[in-house]
DNA sequence: CCGGCGGGTTGAGCCAGATCAAGGCCAACT
DNA sequence: AGTTGGCCTTGATCTGGCTCAACCCGCCGG
C-alpha cells in the first residue's frame, strides 16, 4: 500500500523578496491598492505557497499564524460540525483574501480545489503593515464589507430559499467570482464537485443532481460536460432565483 | 377608522452639535475609538433619531443616504423575498453599527424592536471622516470582520443544523449581544417575538414554540414569562448546540 | 363583565428534501 | 480488454419541519 502523500501545507518557494510587480493577481487583490514603497514591504513579508488539488491550507481549530492572498487557482472554505456535517462558507479565487476574522485559531478550514498558489503573510507583521498603510486598510475594509453583504445574501438563501431557488441563485452568482476565467456570457464553469455545491447551498448531492436535471429538462440550462454549464434561458433562471425584493 | 401613524423615520433631534461625551453607548461603539478632535467632528455629523417600537429605519431597495449607530434599544435587520418570506440577518443593540456594506441603496430593512435611539450620519461626510481617521477605520475593520465571522457561523447554523441545534445555539449566543442588559448568568431576555426568532433561525413560529416546550419538558430551560428564559442545564444546552468541531 | 385582538401553544396531516440503495459513466491502471 | 474507483444520476422510501387549523391566555377598551 502506498504511503498517503497529500501535501499537508503545500511547498513554499523562498526567494524571500517576491516579485509582486509581475504577479498576475496584483490588480485583482489588495496588493493592487498599495503604493510602491508599501508594495516592497508587502513583498518582503510574502511567502509563496503552492498547493496541489486537495491540499489543506488551514484547519479549523488549529493555531493561526498566517493570513493569505490567493494568486491562482481556487479554494473551498468551510466549517464542520462534530459529526462531520459540512457547510462551505465560500469559494475563493485569484485576488481573494483570507484570514481577517481570525483570532488565535482558524475558525474555518481551507483546501485547494485545483492546483493553487497563495501568498501567505505572518499575521503580526501583516497587521503592522496594515496599520501603517491607510490605503491598504481602506481596501481591506471595502472588501470585508462586501464579503459581509455576500454572507447576508447567503443567509437569506440558506434560511428561506427552496432547492430550485438556491441552485438558480448560485448559477447566477458564480460567473462574477472567478476573474481568472472571464467566460463567454451564458457559459458557467463549475470548478467544484456536486458535493461541494451541495454543502455550499445547504442541500444534499442528490438534490443538487435532481434539480440540475430538472433544469435541463426544462431547457433552462444545458451541460456540455459535468463541469461546464450553459444558461440557455437566463430569464427563466432569474425568475426561479426569486431575487431580492 | 383612525389614520395609520407608525412613524416612518422617527423624529430627529437637532441640536446639531451633539454631546457625545455623555453618550451612554460611546464606550460600546465606534465612537469610543476616536480622539477628542475627531469626536467633535463626529458629533457635528450626527443626528439623533428616536424610534418608537416597530418604527422603520431603513427599507430594502430604497436610496441609502445614511449610516447608523445604535445608542439605546434594539433593531431587527432583515431581507425579504418577493413573496414575503423574511430572513432576519441580525439583531442590533446599543453600540452596534449599521450600514457599512451599502452602496447607493439599502440592501436590508431595519426596524426598532422597542423604543430605540440611533445616531445617523450622512454617508459622504462619514466616509470622509473615516478616511481621515485611521483609528476609526481600524475600529470599523475590526468590527466588520467580527460580524463576518458571526455571519459565517450563522451560515453553518442555517445550512446544516437541526431545529433543536439552532435554538440551543441561539440561546447560548444571545446573552453576549445586549450590553445594555448585563443579566445574571443563566438568565436570558428575549426582546424579540417568536416570529422573529423563527425568521432569524430559518424555522417557523410553530417549530420554535415546539422546540422550546420540548426543552422545558426536558428540564433544560424554564420560562418565567414569554420573554424571560432561564437556562437550567447549560451543559445539556451546549450538548444540543453541537458547537464547533 | 364581556368581546376582540395579538401573541403563543398544540394537534393532525402533508410534503420538500433527506436517506438509502442501485446503477451508470469515464478515466486510470493492470 | 477488463477492473477499479471516483463521481454522478436515478429510483424508492422516510421524515423533520412546514402547513393548516384549533385553541388558549392575558390585555385592553367599552
Amino acid at each position: 500500500m502506498p504511503a498517503p502523500r497529500l501535501p499537508r501545507h503545500g511547498c513554499v518557494d523562498r526567494p524571500k523578496v517576491n516579485d509582486c510587480d509581475s504577479c498576475g493577481a496584483r490588480a485583482l487583490s489588495i496588493c493592487g491598492s498599495v503604493a510602491d514603497s508599501d508594495l516592497a514591504r508587502l513583498g518582503d513579508l510574502a511567502e509563496v505557497v503552492k498547493l496541489a488539488a486537495g491540499a489543506v491550507l488551514t484547519r479549523e481549530g488549529e493555531p493561526a499564524p498566517y493570513v493569505f492572498n490567493v494568486t491562482t487557482g481556487s479554494l473551498r472554505v468551510y466549517k464542520l460540525l462534530p459529526d462531520g456535517r459540512r457547510q462551505i462558507i465560500g469559494f475563493l479565487f485569484a485576488g481573494d483574501f483570507l484570514g481577517l476574522a481570525i483570532g488565535e485559531f482558524y475558525v474555518f478550514s481551507a483546501e485547494a480545489m485545483e492546483p493553487t498558489t497563495v501568498c501567505r503573510f505572518r499575521k503580526g507583521p501583516f497587521r503592522a503593515l496594515v496599520e501603517s498603510s491607510s490605503p491598504l486598510e481602506h481596501m481591506l475594509l471595502h472588501r470585508t464589507s462586501h464579503e459581509l453583504a455576500a454572507a447576508q445574501n447567503q443567509m437569506l438563501l440558506l434560511g428561506r430559499k427552496t432547492a430550485i431557488e438556491r441552485l438558480a441563485s448560485f448559477l447566477l452568482d458564480l460567473p462574477g467570482h472567478d476573474p481568472a476565467r472571464p467566460t463567454v456570457p451564458g457559459h458557467v464553469r463549475l470548478p467544484m464537485k456536486r458535493g461541494e455545491i451541495a454543502d455550499y447551498l445547504g442541500l444534499t448531492i442528490e438534490t443538487v443532481s435532481r434539480v440540475l436535471t430538472r433544469m435541463k429538462a426544462n431547457g433552462i440550462i444545458s451541460m456540455p460536460s459535468q463541469s461546464d454549464l450553459i444558461v440557455e434561458r437566463p430569464d427563466l433562471l432569474r425568475a426561479h432565483a426569486g431575487g431580492e425584493i
